[in-house]
DNA sequence: TAATCAATACTTGTATACAACAATTGTGGA
DNA sequence: TCCACAATTGTTGTATACAAGTATTGATTA
């Protein structure tokens, strides 16, 4: 869902707080009030306000009624299961996609390794090349989504998938051998999608899914105050 | 995502839109201007705009910079897309319940059927009738995910399922024969997570979430300007 | 008659002033 | 010193005027 085009003097105002928060420039926590922001932009309090309700939308901001406006406290909770709609959805997709595995398909695949490993192999300064990988990450999933025929599932995730990106900065997942493991699941996760090894593909998803996550609780506690504390559910 | 809570004022006025479109008394594609809507609602055109933007988020709305606003054409391609989702997920989560079944929930459940059964055995109009069973239908999705502890995947979901809540009313899918074949559905699809049956409970979730889709091919025919024509994906 | 093109009316986008509300501050009194 | 409470400041919510773009209309012309 979520439109993709907005308004045109807005959306470059959208793009860049969202970087900013994604990126953790804006804590988590954070007061971020519309003058302020309509100041350092140099428009109006109005386009800001559609921002701000686009980015709430997404779990960004959190806005609170004649309060003010605050970057939101990253939700542990609803990251958990935004992972596990992932490992699902992504162990059927992908499931579907083998059973219908189709060798011209290859090429399309290739490419984006090709890609993730040519990034990896760069000279580039660590953290640009996380970012880089991290965008070919999202393509190499993107694509098997497309391949699939599911694109439209892409858009729902997209929506949401914001609160982990966060996430996934914290952590500084983006040291060489994590990405060096990532492109090494995705190597795997394909082999098991073009020979049809179902019970295989399923649990390398799980684990391209969850291992970067659970390997991270202890870092949780350099920045408490970021996290949202949460009742636990059930 | 999206935020429950709206600002006071223009909550009631997004309500009452939002019901007119998924109710069809606002018919797809036809334009909506916001003075207009501001006038009719002793409202200013600013919450008016806040209205529309969330509704746009849903796929409610299609706003066209300096054109118009319109409700959006029922997207079939889409459908198909969240359904397939929620068949997904519901197997995963469903099975996940079944596998930590635990005989204390059993009256959860229980107390839904029973309220499904009492509307429609009730001498309620059809229309009002049917309504009333959406919303206990809801209430049975929801509380089998909340005992599975996966009450935020219910939230997501909200979010994008008004377009086929607003498909749902057009196929009209709210005959007494239909209410009792989903409440049929209902009863089995719990009877096999108490007794662990996973193939039966695959089965009886996917049958009894594309059986009323798949039913209404041939209403489409009858406001064939309803729809938006969707070049075939992959 | 047909075609060109400018005037017009409509839309949403933006700027800005004011209203409503919450929290803080500071002042007065006990 | 401590407490009560009013004034102040800051925030978002709302109303309204104007800007900018699109599509229609209608007059003018070949």
């Amino acid at each position: 869902m979520i439109s993709s085009k907005k308004a045109g003097a807005s959306q470059a105002v959208y793009q860049r707080i969202k970087e900013q928060i994604l990126h953790l420039e804006l804590a988590p926590g954070t007061a971020i009030s519309e003058i302020d922001t309509a100041e350092k932009y140099h428009i109006s309090r109005t386009p800001v306000r559609d921002v701000f309700k686009a980015l709430e939308s997404e779990g960004l901001l959190e806005i609170k009624p004649h309060i003010g406006t605050f970057v939101s406290l990253i939700d542990l909770d609803m990251i958990s299961d935004i992972l596990y709609m992932r490992e699902v959805m992504e162990q059927a997709i992908f499931k579907d996609l083998s059973a219908s595995y189709d060798k011209s398909q290859e090429f399309r695949i290739q490419l984006v390794l090709k890609e993730q490993k040519e990034i990896i192999e760069s000279d580039l300064p660590i953290e640009e090349m996380s970012r880089a990988f991290i965008v070919a990450d999202n393509r190499f999933h993107h694509t098997l989504y497309e391949l699939a025929g599911k694109k439209n599932i892409i858009t729902f995730f997209n929506a949401i998938n914001s609160q982990y990106e966060r996430f996934r900065t914290f952590i500084n997942l983006g040291g060489k051998n994590d990405l060096l493991r990532l492109y090494h699941d995705h190597t795997a996760i394909w082999k098991c999608i073009a020979s049809q090894d179902y019970d295989g593909l399923c649990d390398r998803i799980s684990h391209h899914i969850y291992d970067g996550f659970n390997a991270s609780a202890l870092e949780v506690h350099k920045h408490p105050e970021y996290f949202k504390i949460t009742k636990k559910q059930a």
